[in-house]
DNA sequence: GTTGAAGTTTACGTTAACGTCAATGTTACA
DNA sequence: TGTAACATTGACGTTAACGTAAACTTCAAC
């Protein structure tokens, strides 16, 4: 169980930032006897998978749905189904996602090369 | 040469954004005799730039780096070595994006396993 | 037992990327 | 030639994701 400072230098936030993450209840700490937070092993596992949501540039909402998504208290069937149905429509918009990338990765490679040649020019006519 | 609103509905924007990207200097549309703007060919290309950017949440102002990038004006070799280097930078940003939009991918397909099989036990169990 | 670091809530400030008037000038067309 | 649709700049409003300051309580260590 750690502190809100120990959770914050491990992961290089800021207290405000862990209080506006639970706020939006996307943490759910416990709390001592005078009323301060500890984080535990689960606390720590969606802040985790925050850093990688925010690494992508999604929203603290969506990263939201996501963490309801690993969070696995979900045991009714409908919930289950619900479940399922909505990672299949998460792992759509990351294959496309990574189509685009790749795109933009050949268009990247294409500039690459006119310009070395370009400059390759520019050095055979010194 | 298009209007502002030409312009507009052909991308999905509103006058406002448009004049917001010249504020920022993404844009750079000619202006008529009376002091209205005409966008060409080439400001087009820029818009599909900054839509392309848009979709994987970069910034403005990274958008605007790239479309420096874009801007073919650049003839000096020293410019040219270092449109280069930047666009490598760029390609190894991109890399490591689509990389980790891999791992999300795998984790992804891993849960919904897991999630069927415990469907199939609760339906099994009926 | 005091004191400095760390914790708490409340609340206002900040930046990016526009939205939304308002006041005014311009174009197109019946 | 008038008038509705479209253009301009200026300025204030808005949301997300925190920063920051204030006023207060709690903990750790000497």
């Amino acid at each position: 169980m750690k502190t809100i400072r120990e959770v914050c230098e491990a992961f290089g936030l800021t207290p405000r930032t862990l209080r506006y993450y639970e706020e939006l209840g996307l943490l759910t700490p416990v709390r001592t006897e005078t009323n301060q937070r500890r984080y535990d092993k689960k606390e720590l596992a969606k802040l985790k998978l925050i850093a990688r949501g925010k690494r992508f540039n999604f929203t603290l909402s969506e990263i939201k749905e996501m963490i309801l998504l690993f969070d696995v208290d979900r045991t009714g069937r409908a919930q289950l189904e619900r479940t399922i149905e909505y990672g299949q429509e998460k792992m759509e918009e990351i294959d496309s996602m990574i189509e685009e990338l790749k795109t933009i990765r050949r268009e990247l490679s294409w500039l690459d090369r006119t310009f070395r040649e370009k400059l390759e020019e520019l050095k055979g006519g010194e």
